[in-house]
DNA sequence: TTATATGTTCGACTTTTATCGAACTATCTC
DNA sequence: GAGATAGTTCGATAAAAGTCGAACATATAA
């Protein structure tokens, strides 16, 4: 079987591309400082972002008592402001903050 | 007649101290950081804060065609936040962006 | 004192976000 | 192939934010 990314096993993906989604972000070409600032604007995410920037870190290392559906939601949030980017690492996500985007058109942020 | 801001006359207005929340704002001591973000990442709160951080204005002098009342409510976030402060001149509320404060507490922000 | 200009507050409503269980997918290891 | 692990998506619900008309307050000008 060739087919890497199968939508079709559930009816409810069909027409959702999981993987790339996941991997390479939706990340705007362009950001939005409202949609940055808005990403910021949450506890939950701050820490994230806090935290990845010292270093990559995969999801897990973040210490958040939180639900795993919670967590994907504020991690969904923060790579489509394009605040963050994420590379597969075997079953994980290594999350960093795109910094070179963000120092490019935000300086000082 | 001694009382300067009559709170009984509309009984809506009881325990609600309007001028002093106009002139002298909600303005914590200490600014929160998520309170912040949150009150610059609207697109309206953005623009107002930009022209202020030119100059202070009036709230007229934004050249934003909304309502009194959904103005007032953006100003209001503003304030509550610590981005902004209003000083009263006249009939009219003077804005500056709380430069002071959000340097010492958020360098280069 | 009345009118005007400027802005606030309330209250009702709409829209957007946040939360999270359940079902699912992909990868790795055995 | 059968777990185990790590994370996504859906769908339902709850909570928070935004919008704005109407009524009100304040300061100044007529």
């Amino acid at each position: 079987m060739n087919r890497q990314y199968d939508m079709e096993v559930n009816p409810r993906n069909r027409d959702i591309k999981t993987r790339p989604a996941a991997v390479d972000p939706e990340s705007p070409v362009e950001l939005k400082l409202t949609d940055v600032l808005q990403a910021l604007s949450d506890p939950v995410r701050l820490h994230i972002v806090k935290l990845s920037s010292e270093r990559e870190r995969a999801c897990g290392e973040f210490e958040l008592d939180l639900p795993k559906a919670t967590l994907s939601h504020h991690f969904k949030v923060l790579r489509e402001a394009g605040v963050i980017c994420v590379r597969p690492d075997g079953t994980r996500h290594i999350t960093r903050v795109n910094r070179r985007q963000l120092d490019a058109q935000f300086p000082g942020l």
